[in-house]
DNA sequence: GTGGTCTAGACCACG
DNA sequence: GTGGTCTAGACCACG
């Protein structure tokens, strides 16, 4: 995994287990990697793992079994409550870094319309 | 002005410095505010100032004159390029970020047009 | 049952087999559940219950017959001494933490008086 | 400082900050001494000493001003109540254990009285 | 000088 | 094997 170096990886690691359990790559009541197993596949310190997930515990997407390893909650509302808020912030950011440019609402969505065409092309 | 502290402030000023110049609150052959000036408007100390124009400056964004100040580059092009880089990052991030929660190119879409009628009805 | 885990398990279970003793609930001779039962109804794994006997042991609060299992020393003395220590080490933890909050002796009466009444009224 | 080896030194380490704030030894508005010199003074690793001052910035205690230092909230509200907590905490404690001895309401208040009466004569 | 983040490595409680 | 905590030491952003 390539971690962008202007922001905490522990961030990007919250992040990337987000995505995880959203996709359902991680379903509710999945033991997660072992914490020196994540450190190995992201190549990242333990210490790293453990501090993204000490914070996904105190946000209770994550439950800690003792001795026996992370566990993915079973509550499924919770999930899709992380799924919305995580696609919201997304359109925020988008929305007000462009207004911020003085883009308004119409060109926001042609300029969106537009990459994704592009990016069909590119791909055919 | 308000900083994410999750991202270096030096960082943050760049795009700031960018989005004034794009809107044209800062037009070609400004001179920018004092560093001095700056820091204080931006509650923040004149090195991270300092950082944000050097890295300006590399660009050509901006342009130093010995003893006078800092001034707005006079090519409209690099300025133009600029704004069209800008909102292509922020396209790329939001589409990328998205897919990777398993949102479809349609349903990005319809939730970015769903959160603009969202945002223009709580606003009237 | 439920743990704090702030605090070592094994030094939680000792507690909990300390006040089973004092209440009486086991008795002087009495033979404790099996080692595997005790692990069983505390939801733990076996070797910390018996890392909580064998500190048991040890202080003489139980004694152990090999095959047989583990029992309560018949001393009643040992264990009128275990309760005493027990309460005067509660008293004392009370009484140090509110001194550290700069809290009078006579507010720690009144502060005690005060819960106690408020338990009563929320029971009844 | 001395620290009970069976409890996290950060979580003694907040415990001790928090009444530093309740009995106004750090004052709202007051500079907590640096990182490194808490660590020094406490004798523990610069590390522990963050996640400590970590889980208070979480909870608003204290708060963080970027390269400046940590400072005590200016919030006296949130000190009233948690110095309620705390001692709240202590009584529920004292009570709950000792009820699990089969201590009655009024045994508990008179050992209490008794346990103050014998601090008294041995400190006279 | 001040806090924030990270790495490398260790030891412990628990399963 | 698994996570939790801690130490020692480093580098960076910011003041």
């Amino acid at each position: 995994m390539k971690f962008d170096d202007k922001i905490p990886i522990y961030y990007q690691i919250k992040n990337y287990i987000y995505r995880q359990i959203i996709i359902g790559e991680l379903a509710p009541g999945d033991k997660l990697p072992a914490v020196r197993q994540l450190a190995v596949d992201l190549t990242v310190n333990v210490n790293t793992v453990q501090r993204a997930l000490g914070e996904l515990i105190s946000e209770k997407i994550i439950e800690p079994q003792r001795g026996k390893g992370n566990f993915v909650t079973e509550d499924k509302q919770t999930i899709e409550k992380l799924k919305k808020l995580l696609i919201t912030d997304q359109l925020k950011e988008l929305y007000e870094n462009l207004h911020k440019l003085n883009v308004t609402d119409q060109e926001i969505l042609n300029y969106l319309q537009d990459y994704i065409n592009e990016r069909k092309q590119v791909q055919s």
